[in-house]
RNA sequence: GUGAUUGUAGCUCAGUUGGUUAGAGCGUCGGAUUGUGGUUCCGAAGGUCGCCGGUUCGAACCCGGUCUUUCACCCCA
């Protein structure tokens, strides 16, 4: 007996159905961000490994695919190594090439690879799958889409607020309530430097991003066990504790960072930006979030994240601003600043919250019901007249049973079947079977089309 | 990477203290109905009980390993 097939861990396969779903999310988001001028690129789905390498830090490291190097790739690595079972440093020898872990640092990448053709700012939007070797959970594959949006080569908040306002508008368009979370890392540099450990900004976000799901005194915990001394700590008490509306809270953030230059700068970026999109009037709430940290190492600015409001499944779009993401491959000062779409956990929220809108599962509009090669060839040509009315029309392939027919009609969810028979081939006429109805007609071509048409 | 959890028909699940031939519903296919679907009735096909090993006279059931599912941690879309 064949072996069972299956797929790797965290993977999926998507049925007819679940790809026209999928399609409508891309198609809205493509739509949404052309409309703003941004122009696709692809980049291959395997880049060399010192390209992904060093970008994630270490845990992103331990989540990249790598693929072995072809040929006898054992015999040119290293026998001690080999033996010792070094993994770590034997995957350098036998892999040089591994799958995408996200599509900024490949598209950094092809920034300053193509730099001298671009034109900047270049406005780019990527939707391809990535590839991560986490252990999958709910809302958590190894493979998945993102769909990105970046703006590189300007420093202009108004690309920030630009990002914001995409963000409004797909998912005004795909109908899903989501609050938009907005925060500074320079405000957190500025927070790490006034409370006297500017070394531990990261250590601090990492921490203070877990605010809201251990509580404040898990995270104080979590410093002290960082090393922080308790003098740092309760210096912090008062930032963890700022509550109000966005502007209050930036006040007051003013006046606790007035001695770090940086901080200010941060606050106040974070005020333009709030103003614009105040002035905007989105739909979409944006509020400040200090315990918003983000794990990339290499956001400098602005920082977002997308939050559904009606289903719990952790952030569904994310990004911020990141200036010296090219110099790593040696193009510097350029600042960019995108956003990424989990096109999956949007699939996710829209599955659980049944939001597609009926029209956009609709597939074949009319079916040609097939009694054999004279009725066949004589559909054939009117089909296509239907086609060139715009009616999405098949014919059924085999001379197979009437039953067997109307079923695939009814399976599929097609709402017009066309019977031609022998008493239609005489009379030149066709009947319309509408299944919704149970009702049917003996009709001319042309009153077929009226039908149909009035009836989609 | 750490700690749990799951696996029996295409799908959802039963399956007694370890005991002959592993069941149901739904779905699929065929028929009742040779030009009319959904409803109904009748019938059929479909299982190495995730895989490998162990205990036992005997394992779907007990034990170990492995893979897979789901979840938490870490991290993240």
């Amino acid at each position: 007996m064949a072996q069972k097939p299956s797929i790797p861990k965290g993977t999926r396969d998507f049925s007819p159905l679940e790809m026209v779903r999928r399609n409508y999310i891309f198609d809205t988001i493509k739509g949404v961000f052309r409309m703003y001028g941004y122009m696709p690129i692809e980049t291959p789905a395997m880049e060399n490994l010192d390209t992904l390498l060093g970008k994630y830090g270490e845990e992103g490291d331990k989540l990249l695919f790598k693929i072995l190097n072809s040929g006898d790739f054992l015999s040119k690595a290293d026998k001690a190594l080999l033996e010792a079972g070094d993994s770590g440093r034997v995957t350098g020898q036998i892999s040089e090439k591994g799958l995408r872990y996200d599509l900024t640092v490949p598209f950094a990448r092809f920034v300053v690879q193509h730099q001298n053709d671009l034109t900047f700012p270049f406005k780019r939007y990527q939707i391809q799958p990535v590839w991560r070797a986490d252990r999958p959970q709910k809302g958590r594959y190894r493979e998945f889409f993102q769909c990105d949006v970046d703006v590189i080569g300007s420093d202009g908040l108004l690309n920030e607020v630009e990002l914001i306002q995409i963000v409004d508008e797909v998912y005004r368009q795909l109908n899903i309530r989501v609050v938009v979370k907005l925060n500074n890392r320079k405000v957190l540099a500025g927070i790490a430097e006034i409370i006297g450990e500017p070394n531990r900004m990261v250590d601090i976000t990492v921490a203070i991003d877990k605010l809201e799901k251990i509580g404040l005194q898990k995270v104080n915990q979590e410093l002290e066990d960082k090393g922080l001394s308790n003098e740092a700590i309760s210096k912090l008490q008062p930032i963890l504790a700022l509550s109000g509306d966005n502007f209050s809270k930036l006040n007051a953030l003013s006046s606790v960072l007035a001695y770090s230059e940086v901080g200010l700068k941060g606050v106040d970026e974070l005020k333009i930006v709030l103003n614009h999109t105040k002035s905007l009037g989105l739909n979409t709430p944006v509020e400040v979030d200090l315990t918003l940290a983000r794990g990339l190492n290499y956001y400098t600015g602005a920082i977002f994240e997308v939050k559904a409001l009606d289903v719990e499944i952790g952030s569904i779009t994310g990004g911020g601003r990141y200036d010296d993401l090219t110099g790593i491959f040696g193009l510097k000062n350029v600042s960019g600043v995108g956003i990424s779409f989990g096109a999956d956990r949007i699939f996710d929220v829209m599955n659980q919250l049944d939001l597609y809108p009926t029209d956009v599962t609709a597939a074949t509009q009319l079916l040609f019901v097939n009694f054999g090669e004279k009725e066949a060839a004589f559909a054939l040509k009117i089909a296509n007249t239907m086609r060139k009315n715009g009616i999405r029309t098949e014919i059924y392939p085999d001379g197979a049973k009437m039953k067997k027919q109307m079923n695939y009609a009814d399976k599929k969810g097609i709402r017009f079947v066309a019977i031609i028979g022998e008493s239609e081939l005489n009379s030149n006429q066709i009947t319309i079977k509408d299944m919704n109805a149970g009702t049917q007609e003996t009709l001319s071509v042309e009153n077929a089309i009226q039908t149909v048409v009035s009836g989609l």
